[in-house]
DNA sequence: GAGCACTGC
């Protein structure tokens, strides 16, 4: 019997074969009448009209393979990038595996031999390869990021380029590479098999052969992988079932399903990220179409935990579980579980300002009070009250959990127990004078005479890691073999990422690391093998003050809840130990609970614009679970008015809905705005782009700070102040290329250029699609120059300051403030100095400083704020 | 002649 349907196979299949042949041979001959002579020519033809394949395939099968599921068909060959010989392999494939499956209808599956058996399962799974990596290249070709050197040398994408990529892989030679690499992957083990002979499925004549091979050790080795990926699944399922937050899987659907908001408090090992929103899902809440929103503070969180919970599922990553953060979007229509940032989310209200999209959003760590979940919370609150059908979950850390239930009218909290282990917690005895010198006799008794196991020390900045990095090393270097070796390794987020990375190099043998860090590693990364945290008890905090705009970094003893979050890293893989440099009475009695929510000292300019543009016009009545100071929003207001966003009847103008829609603070916006009247947006793009990494482009090690003030010296444009000499920075980074050589050869910071570049690449995106870049013309390089200063007048105009008449320093024009230049302006110590400037930002260290400058013409000013110096 | 904690759009 077996014979008879091998025969039969062969035979159908052969007709088959004859099918796609003859059908080719109908598509070539019309290209040859039409058009070229060339034998590939056809082919490329129908690459490029996607009907014309389409139209071809379903004629032909419909009429002659009676059986064939069109549909399915139809839906491949709408793939028209796929190159017309892969496309046929698939189809004999799918034709072999329906007349199987008629088969096993007819006779039933049992009564099949094994041999049948194992061949049916083997086609199908290379059938589903097959399509699951089609649905994940469609997806690659919406949501493809642009590597680095996909630009035009003026900075334009380069299309072409970028298309030629997209498509090399369909090349010949190419598919067959990935044809040869997935098999490779299968047989890795094996090498007694040439490589030719496991081309074999794709290739129709030798896969017949193969069929009826009596010695099979691909097919042995695929079933070993099926195994394999079985066996993964179910240890998947019992790594769900043994979350924490698994034994409460029911309750909690059930009083998802009772309550329209929920509190949870998870900590951290519970589960509750990954589960919940699965829970969620398998509870019915994406039936009609809607999805389940997951929100993250930060995008490498947002990114992980969707991955994970796409390989828990068992689908790519933006398919059914996707991720939204700036820059990158990896959704789909079919997506139902979307992570995201909440900045994203916030971004999102533009859009959908019911979140009608969704059935329930979840806002996880809403303990750490960001600007965005702030915002998100209050917006959220409205959402509620008129969509009885959405369900909000609030994720919290214990301490904030009734603060988040009272602001959502009492809404029930339900407790996780998270699983973590235990950490001893170490106070002094009395306070410490000297903190840094308390660490660093800590981390020599812990060295000394503890266990072995990797030291934690917690400081508040570059400056104190540094310096007591040097400390450690010249005491290790006296002692000498009197002790063990120490691996000294510093972390804050502005280390170039090359010495980032060495926190995570293995500590050797006999050696204990000791980390230096930021409260970077509290929340950001974490860093294994650690048994031992020191914590000095102190942050940097910046703070906003709306009546000067002056920001200042203060450092501020730590809040309860970091000092614990801070304890906490000693006890992810196993017990630990905690030492706090402060006494018990210091953390009961002088600690806040909670660090100061982000919303009461920042700016809200950009909060304000937002919120107008949703409609929301009764700011000091917005429900913010803290209410910012009102001096705080109506500063915003005035300056959103003053920028022309808003009219005298507090409406948002054109100005203010296209200033919202920018991802930049509104007075960047307003600088981008106006320099499309003054054809110069493409430099002005790059300014505002760097201007948001200021801060950190130069790079100045401590050991070469003469090297790097010299290369900084070349891209000097004192007439041009700070903000021409970024541009010359860009202009360069480009022209060489985006080259990391050449940024270490210029003390550059690589990683700030990077993320300059997809922030100018988002903004030009914008730009373009509102009209900006039309007016664009060929500046010569002086009335370039002015073009970007009136614009950066346009927009930051209340940012300026003169020369006082005893010429040591500089007034805001608008509150007469004594204001310095910083020292590390370009137009520092210049002779003359600049009659008039503006500053981009007003810190307050030692002294009142304007950061990054830019000299201008009090003649801009009457021109582009006369409604706000008009009395001058 | 100073000193930039950390995120996010």
């Amino acid at each position: 019997m077996g014979e008879i349907r091998t025969g039969r196979f062969k035979r159908r299949r052969r007709d088959f074969e004859d099918d796609l042949a003859e059908q080719s041979n109908v598509q070539f001959h019309e290209e040859v009448d039409t058009s070229s002579t060339e034998q590939k020519e056809p082919l490329k033809a129908e690459l490029d009209d996607p009907t014309e394949l389409r139209l071809g395939n379903r004629i032909r099968l419909e009429n002659d393979v009676p059986r064939a599921n069109f549909e399915d068909l139809r839906r491949i060959s709408r793939q028209e990038y796929l190159s017309k010989r892969e496309e046929r392999q698939v189809l004999l494939l799918q034709a072999e595996l329906q007349d199987f499956e008629w088969e096993i209808e007819q006779i039933g599956w049992d009564r099949l031999t094994t041999k049948e058996q194992q061949e049916y399962k083997f086609k199908k799974e290379i059938f589903s390869t097959i399509q699951e990596r089609w649905e994940i290249e469609q997806d690659m070709e919406t949501h493809y990021m642009l590597p680095d050197d996909y630009f035009t040398e003026d900075g334009k994408i380069d299309k072409k380029r970028k298309q030629d990529t997209l498509h090399s892989k369909y090349n010949d030679t190419a598919v067959v590479d990935w044809e040869a690499d997935q098999m490779r992957k299968a047989v890795k083990a094996d090498t007694r098999v040439p490589e030719k002979e496991y081309e074999f499925v794709f290739d129709s004549s030798q896969a017949v052969e193969f069929v009826s091979d009596p010695v099979d050790v691909e097919r042995e080795r695929l079933e070993e992988l099926i195994a394999e990926e079985e066996e993964r699944i179910k240890t998947i399922d019992e790594t769900r079932k043994s979350l924490p937050v698994y034994q409460y899987r029911d309750e909690l659907i059930k009083a998802v399903q009772e309550h329209q908001v929920l509190i949870v408090v998870g900590e951290t090992g519970s589960g509750k990220t990954t589960q919940l929103p699965q829970y969620l899902h398998e509870a019915g809440f994406t039936k009609d179409g809607k999805k389940i929103g997951c929100t993250q503070p930060r995008r490498v969180a947002a990114m992980s935990v969707a991955t994970r919970v796409a390989d828990e599922i068992g689908t790519a990553v933006g398919d059914k579980v996707g991720y939204t953060i700036r820059f990158e979007d990896r959704t789909s229509e079919r997506t139902i579980l979307k992570y995201m940032t909440d900045g994203m989310l916030l971004r999102e209200f533009l859009t959908d300002p019911e979140l009608l999209s969704y059935s329930a959003i979840m806002i996880d760590e809403a303990h750490e009070r960001t600007l965005s979940t702030d915002v998100l919370l209050g917006l959220l609150k409205d959402i509620v009250a008129y969509r009885p059908d959405f369900k909000l979950l609030i994720s919290s850390a214990t301490m904030n959990a009734q603060k988040f239930s009272d602001f959502f009218d009492g809404a029930p909290i339900f407790n996780i127990p998270g699983r973590r282990y235990p950490v001893d917690i170490f106070y002094t005895s009395q306070p410490e004078a000297n903190c840094l010198h308390a660490a660093i006799t800590t981390v020599f008794q812990i060295h000394l005479q503890q266990d072995p196991g990797d030291i934690l020390v917690f400081l508040t900045g570059q400056d104190e890691i540094e310096s007591m990095a040097d400390n450690l090393a010249e005491t290790c270097l006296k002692l000498g073999d009197q002790i063990p070796e120490l691996v000294i390794c510093p972390i804050y987020a502005n280390l170039p990422s090359d010495q980032q990375r060495l926190i995570f190099e293995p500590t050797p043998e006999g050696a204990r690391k000791v980390v230096l860090a930021t409260n970077i590693a509290e929340t950001s990364l974490t860093i294994d093998g650690i048994v031992y945290v020191v914590d000095t008890g102190f942050v940097k905090e910046n703070v906003f003050n709306p009546s000067t705009g002056m920001e200042s970094l203060e450092v501020k003893p730590c809040s309860k809840a970091s000092a614990d979050q801070r304890a906490g890293r000693a006890g992810r893989l196993g017990p630990g130990k905690c030492y706090r440099l402060y006494t018990k009475w210091a953390y009961l009695n002088e600690l806040a609970a909670n660090p100061t929510p982000e919303i009461l000292r920042s700016s809200l300019a950009s909060v304000v614009l937002l919120l107008l543009s949703l409609g929301i016009t009764d700011l000091l009545n917005f429900d913010f679970i803290d209410k910012p100071a009102p001096d705080t929003l109506i500063k915003a207001l005035e300056l959103i008015y003053a920028l022309g966003g808003l009219n005298e009847n507090g409406e948002l103008t054109k100005v203010g809905r296209r200033m919202a829609e920018f991802p930049t603070e509104p007075m960047m916006a307003k600088t981008l705005l106006t320099s499309s009247e003054l054809h110069c947006c493409q430099a002005v793009l790059s300014v505002v782009a760097m201007l948001q990494e200021a801060g950190s482009i130069f790079y100045r090690p401590r050991e070469r700070k003469e090297q790097a003030d010299k290369a900084r010296q070349q891209f000097v444009q004192t007439l041009g102040g700070d903000h021409l000499t970024l541009l010359d920075v860009w202009t360069k980074f480009v022209e060489n290329g985006h080259s990391v050589q050449w940024c270490r050869d210029n003390y550059v910071q690589y990683k700030s250029l990077l993320r300059v570049r997809s922030i100018r690449e988002q903004l030009e995106r914008m730009c373009e699609r509102m009209g900006l870049l039309d007016n664009e013309t060929d500046l010569e390089h002086d009335r370039l120059v002015v073009g970007v200063m009136k614009s950066v007048v346009a927009g930051f105009f209340v940012n300026a300051a003169q020369l006082s008449k005893t010429g040591d320093a500089y007034r805001t024009m608008k509150k007469n403030q004594a204001v310095w230049i910083h020292p590390s302006s370009v137009l520092f110590g210049l002779k003359p100095p600049p009659k008039l400037l503006i500053y981009n930002e007003l810190v307050l260290t030692s002294k009142e400083f304007m950061r990054t400058c830019i000299p201008v013409h009090e003649k801009w000013l009457r021109e582009y704020a006369p409604h706000y110096y008009s009395d001058k």
